[in-house]
DNA sequence: CTGAAAGCGCTTACAG
DNA sequence: CTGAAAGCGCTTACAG
């Protein structure tokens, strides 16, 4: 059917080592080096990847495994963990966990079947907890969430103070009754409470706080119910992109002016978020270089894999808008 | 190293074939079924894909190439792609292009070393123009773009009718003066720029046109130039919601009221033109659909290789929002 | 520099 | 139902 290594030696005359060594920069006369590549050329001939991974025990493959490519931070991060493999010569495979660790436990057996170099994984928290990730066999870079336990490289932001700062910055602009609204599922959730907690202690305010399954619906429906208490807050907060625009969405449908009635801040600097009158004051997240760094620790890693464990800590960058104007 | 099917034979006291029959759910006594399973319980046995693929010669396989998956339409599309694709069996390799033919070529050659099953492919007008099917060695099925030339199977919005759609609502809502701006790589800008003439046309009015690489940063830069000229249009359409966006940056910037002083339209219900106010009236199309009918397409050909070419052709919808309110 | 040979880890006729 | 053997398409010591 389609051509082999076999096909080629035979029409260059060489033996199929010698096609090989060509096809591989290997050291080849320039003589036979011509006859081979013309004879590449003339049948059209591509090598067999599985063939070459099989034999040189190299899948030369990484694994990225996310919980929904359509969340804007996958999307930004998967795009540049790409960029850089595919320069590097290795070949990425996304998977979608939504979330769910069965689906994280499935992935991770297909990642040891494809023989993957390695995995980048933004895992969560049950399974950064449980993981045993030296009996996996290939090493793992965490991204985004990394439990206590977690023993390996990772890339994070600094959650807790990213969400101190969103905390103080409200405060500044005279905010005080500040409610909150976390994923519960993700390891940043719960860092992003903790500086959230820890901002308004150090303020002596009372730090409110809801847990929500990690979707704009869910985060929809509890600011719904919650802003209609009585003690509903002034300013909410929104620990990822989806939760805020949940909160969002919340508010529009209940006719509350933002920020005359309510303010809102969050994070992700998503599209939507400058779009949306009056703009929402979010803490931008640094994607690009958080799928680069994700990458390039980890071709680091497969280069020398005794180097000591490292943690990257990013730093995310307050964008201030009009939904966190000072209360009149 | 990691143990292999021979261990586990070994281990289970079978011959590799057996193990091999249980793992495919071949033809098994019960009792040497238990014993091979226990034996690949007790190793942690994980079969190897690439000697699978190599052996079987079948790769289970399937290419999924796009210009960029943080464009929303691509995201979306990607992720029903991968469900379909998962469930049937299949891994999905994602390439994104950036509208480079160069790239498009550097991946279709890729895939066709990976032996690919087959291929779904968001092409530019100059690959599709041009592009061999019959020589790749694998079927293709184009989604989003698809030139008069290619022969293959495609799922496609009904561009012109929805463009001519978007026409006729602006016409109603009281506007002469329609400008529309178009991508300038895809087929796609050309089909809804047809759709736009056409129904220009039908209502005696001139088709004010402009095209512009595929990019929000072009369509704001084209935007701002055409409504700072003495004939701007009173009402602009954006033939993506890359080039929407673009539009909406611009007109913010330049600080006209929308729709008071201009009336805007568009393709792609991202979630930000629900958001960005007055709201965005656009041509919604059926992202997840598309996906997935792309996917199961290719499986039945798969199945199938000598079945009819086939076009799935999808409407699209219209959603009315704030941007095309009625002239005042 | 070059080729013959072994072998990566599987699947699949072929016999029994 | 079961096993021995061949072979998928490569790479890589090993000799020369």
């Amino acid at each position: 059917m389609t051509t082999s290594i076999k096909d080629v030696a035979l029409l260059a005359g060489v033996s199929v080592a010698t096609v090989s060594r060509v096809l591989g920069n290997g050291p080849v006369s320039a003589a036979l080096r011509a006859k081979v590549e013309a004879a590449v050329a003339q049948s059209g001939y591509r090598p067999n990847l599985s063939a070459r991974r099989l034999r040189s025990q190299a899948s030369r493959t990484i694994g990225l495994i996310v919980s929904d490519i359509r969340n804007p931070f996958f999307t930004s991060v998967s795009r540049a963990v790409e960029d850089v493999a595919y320069r590097a010569g290795m070949r990425v495979i996304l998977c979608n966990t939504d979330e769910n660790p069965d689906k994280e436990a499935m992935y991770l057996r297909l990642m040891q079947e494809e023989r993957v170099s390695g995995v980048i994984f933004a895992a969560t928290r049950a399974t950064a907890d449980s993981l045993d990730v030296a009996g996996l066999g290939f090493p793992v870079v965490m991204i985004d969430r990394a439990g206590p336990a977690a023993r390996c490289d990772a890339v994070l932001l600094d959650n807790r103070t990213a969400a101190a700062q969103l905390v103080e910055h409200l405060l500044g602009r005279g905010y005080r009754r500040i409610g909150g609204l976390f994923g519960n599922t993700s390891s940043t959730g719960a860092e992003r409470h903790a500086g959230f907690v820890e901002a308004m202690r150090g303020a002596g305010l009372p730090a409110a706080a809801r847990f929500v399954a990690p979707s704009a619906e869910a985060a929809q429906a509890a600011a719904s119910a919650w802003l209609r208490e009585a003690d509903a807050p002034e300013a909410l907060i929104a620990s990822n992109g989806l939760l805020l625009l949940g909160a969002v969405k919340a508010v529009r449908e209940a006719g509350i002016a933002v920020p005359g009635q309510l303010a809102l801040a969050g994070f992700d600097n998503d599209s939507w978020t400058e779009l949306a009158d009056p703009g929402m004051t979010v803490i931008e997240q640094p994607v690009d270089e958080i799928g680069r760094a994700a990458m390039e620790m980890l071709l680091e890693r497969l280069e020398r894999p005794e180097r000591p464990l490292r943690k990257v800590v990013l730093a995310g960058r307050l964008v201030e808008r009009g939904s966190s104007q000072r209360r009149g």
